[in-house]
DNA sequence: TTGTATGCGTTATCAC
DNA sequence: GTGATAACGCATACAA
C-alpha cells in the first residue's frame, strides 16, 4: 500500500468507523479484541502511521521540545543535547535543534520557529548580551515552559541549570598560584554574558585572597577562537612584564594561547602554564594536554530535560522553578603541571 | 495579552471574521489596507503567532525536514548541518536533528519519529551496515524524499551526495607511497559500511598500481574511537615486520595510533607516517599536525539540502534523483611529510 | 472587499 | 462495543 494512510482509510476498508479504529490502535479497553486485531494487522498492511501533526492540534501538545544553543560543534553543546536525549527520548518527545550562531537576530528567529511550531518547551544557552528580552517574553506570555542551561539570564519565572562559574575561575586561579605561579593573567569571554563575568571574577577573588594585586594589563577580552587567542597572547608575551601563566575562559583560546607561546620558544608550563574551561575533546588527546575545567555538559542535559518534565507535568497551580547550580571539576594536565 | 491567540481571537476583538484576519495576515491583496493595519496591530498587541501545527495539517507541509547523522560531535557531521541549516533555513524550513549513535534501533525509531511528525524530507547518513530496509522502505512508501549524504545505500529513487571515497583513500596511499613508504597498513572502519569499504578498495588499488602487494596483516578493522586507534597500532607494532606508514579511515583513530606510537619511541613520520580521514579541527591544532581528508561538509550539507528543494518543488511527474560524487581533497601535514 | 462553510487527521463526548 | 459528531487552528473555494 503505497502513500500516506489515515484512520478513515482503514475505516472504510473495514467498514467500521473511524472512532473504533481510533480507539482500537489506542488500546481503548473498551474494543473487543477481534477488532483490535483486525484493525492493528489492516494498519500494518497499509503501512499506517500516526499523524502527530493532528495529534497535536487536537491535544494541544505538539511532544516537541525546542533546544536553542550558540553551536552544535563545540562539545560542550553536543554533549548537553545528548543528556537532553536520553532523557526525553524515553519520555516521547522530539528534540528540535537550532543555532544561535551568537546571532541575536537568528536566536529570535528560532524563538518564533519553535514557538509557531507549538513546542512543549524551550531549552536553551541563552546569548544574552543584550538587554532586551523581547524573544524570552514572548515565550512566557504563552506561558511555553523554558529552561536556561549554561547561559543564563537572571529572570523571574524560568528556571536554570548552570554550573558555578565563579568556583570554576576561582579554583583555575588557585590551582595556578598553587603552582607558583603570580603574575597570572586571564583571557576572558565577552564580559557581558554571565558565565564569563562569573569566570572572571573567580579569578579576580582568587588573587584578592592570596594577596595578588590585580593587574589590568592582564585581563584581555576575546571570542571564542583559536585565532584571537594567538593574537591576544601576543599582546600579553609583548608587555614590559609578560604574565607567567594564562587562565582562559575557552579551550579553543588556551590552544590559541599555546600555539603563540611556542612560536616565541618558551616552555610550557615552566615558563608558563595553561588553563583552559570546558575540557574540549582536544586538551586531553594533545600531546600536551591542557588543564581545564569540566562542566559536565551530558549531566546537565539531563537535570535540563527533567526540570522540563517536573514542569511540564507538574499539575498544580503552583509553578515550579528551579535555579540548579553544578560544581565545575578541575581536570590538572601538563600544560599546568610544572615539575 | 497572555497565553496563546488564534485568529479566532483577533477576529473576535475586531468583529470580523477569521478568513479576513487570515487573509490579512497573509497579505492577501484583494484585502484593504485599512483592515490589514488593523489586524495585523491588534495581532502584534495580542502576541499571536501563527499556528503552524493548523497550517501543516491544512495544507499537508509541515516545513520540517529530518536530518538523521550517526551522532553530532563529530565535526564532520555538524558541518554537513550547518550546510543544511544555512540551505533551507532561507525557505522557511525547521531542521530536526536525530543522533543513531550508530544503532539500527535508534534509527529506526527515528525514522518513525520522523514520519509521524509528517516531515517533508529526510536527510541522512544511513548506518547501513545491515541488509534489512524496512526503514528505509516505510521512507519510500510514503512517497517522502530521501536524500543520503556521505553514508548511503544504493537504492533506487534515492539520491545522494557523496564524496568520492575511493579516490580519498587511493590519494591518502598514494600520497604515503610517495613520501617513500612501502609497509603501508590500513586502519579501516567497519567494512559492511559502504564509506569504509571504498576508502580501502582504494587504499588497495593504490598498493596494486604501485606495483605493492597487499599484506592482509597490514589491515584492520576498528570503530572510530581513539582507543581502539591506540590497540589497532598495538598489534601493527609488534608484528615481526611492522608497517612504516598508517593510513587511517578514521581522524581518532589516526590520533590514537600517534599516542601509541610515541609510547613506542618511534618517530613520526620518519619512522611512521601516518593519515587520518576526515579533517576534524583537531587534525589540525595538534603540535604534529595530521594529514588528513577533507570532505567539504558544509558544501555537502548545502548540496544535499538543494537537492530536496528540488525534489519537493518538483511539480512535474517526473521525479528527480541524483547521485553527486564530490571530490576529496587530501591535506598534506606533518604527520607525514618527511623532512 | 468581506463572510460562510469546509476539511486537514485525530480524539473525546455523546449517543445507541 | 460501536457509531456519529464536534473540535483543535488554519486557509480557501464559494457566496455575497
Amino acid at each position: 500500500m503505497n502513500q500516506k494512510s489515515t484512520i478513515y482509510d482503514i475505516a472504510k476498508k473495514l467498514n467500521i468507523s473511524a472512532a473504533t479504529v481510533s480507539r482500537a490502535l489506542n488500546n481503548n479497553p473498551k474494543i473487543s479484541e477481534k477488532t483490535r486485531k483486525l484493525v492493528n494487522d489492516t494498519a500494518n498492511e497499509m503501512n499506517y502511521t500516526q499523524n502527530r501533526l493532528a495529534l497535536a492540534l487536537k491535544s494541544g501538545k505538539s511532544n516537541n521540545v525546542g533546544v536553542l544553543v550558540p553551536r552544535i560543534d563545540r562539545n560542550f553543546f553536543s554533549s548537553v543535547i545528548r543528556g537532553i536525549e536520553e532523557c526525553l527520548y524515553p519520555e516521547g518527545y522530539q528534540v528540535i535543534i537550532c543555532q544561535t550562531h551568537d546571532d541575536e537576530n537568528l536566536e529570535m528567529q528560532n524563538i518564533e520557529a519553535l514557538l509557531n511550531a507549538q513546542v512543549d518547551g524551550i531549552l536553551m544557552s541563552i546569548n544574552g548580551t543584550t538587554e532586551k528580552n523581547d524573544a524570552i517574553n514572548k515565550i512566557l506570555q504563552k506561558k511555553v515552559p523554558l529552561i536556561f542551561f549554561d547561559r543564563k539570564k537572571n529572570i523571574d519565572g524560568v528556571s536554570s541549570v548552570t554550573i558555578n562559574d565563579f568556583d570554576g575561575g576561582y579554583q583555575a586561579t588557585q590551582h595556578l598560584i598553587d603552582q607558583g605561579c603570580k603574575k597570572i593573567a586571564h583571557l576572558a569571554g565577552d564580559l557581558s554574558v554571565e558565565i564569563y563575568k562569573d569566570r572572571c571574577n573567580g579569578y579576580k577573588q582568587a588573587l584578592l585572597d592570596n594577596g595578588i594585586k590585580f593587574n589590568e594589563n592582564y585581563l584581555i577580552e576575546t571570542i571564542s577562537k583559536v585565532e584571537q587567542g594567538e593574537d591576544s597572547t601576543k599582546k600579553l608575551l609583548n608587555l614590559k612584564n609578560p604574565p607567567d601563566s594564562i587562565f582562559s575562559s575557552s579551550d579553543f583560546v588556551a590552544l590559541g594561547a599555546i600555539q603563540e607561546i611556542k612560536k616565541h620558544n618558551l616552555h610550557i608550563p615552566n615558563d608558563i602554564s595553561i588553563v583552559g574551561f570546558s575540557n574540549e575533546p582536544f586538551t586531553k588527546f594533545m600531546e600536551l594536554s591542557i588543564t581545564t575545567v569540566d562542566q559536565s555538559p551530558v549531566e546537565m542535559g539531563k537535570i535540563a530535560a527533567s526540570v522540563f518534565l517536573e514542569q511540564v507535568n507538574n499539575s498544580s497551580n503552583i509553578e515550579i522553578h528551579k535555579k540548579i547550580v553544578l560544581p565545575p571539576k578541575l581536570l590538572v594536565r601538563k600544560s599546568s603541571l610544572k615539575n
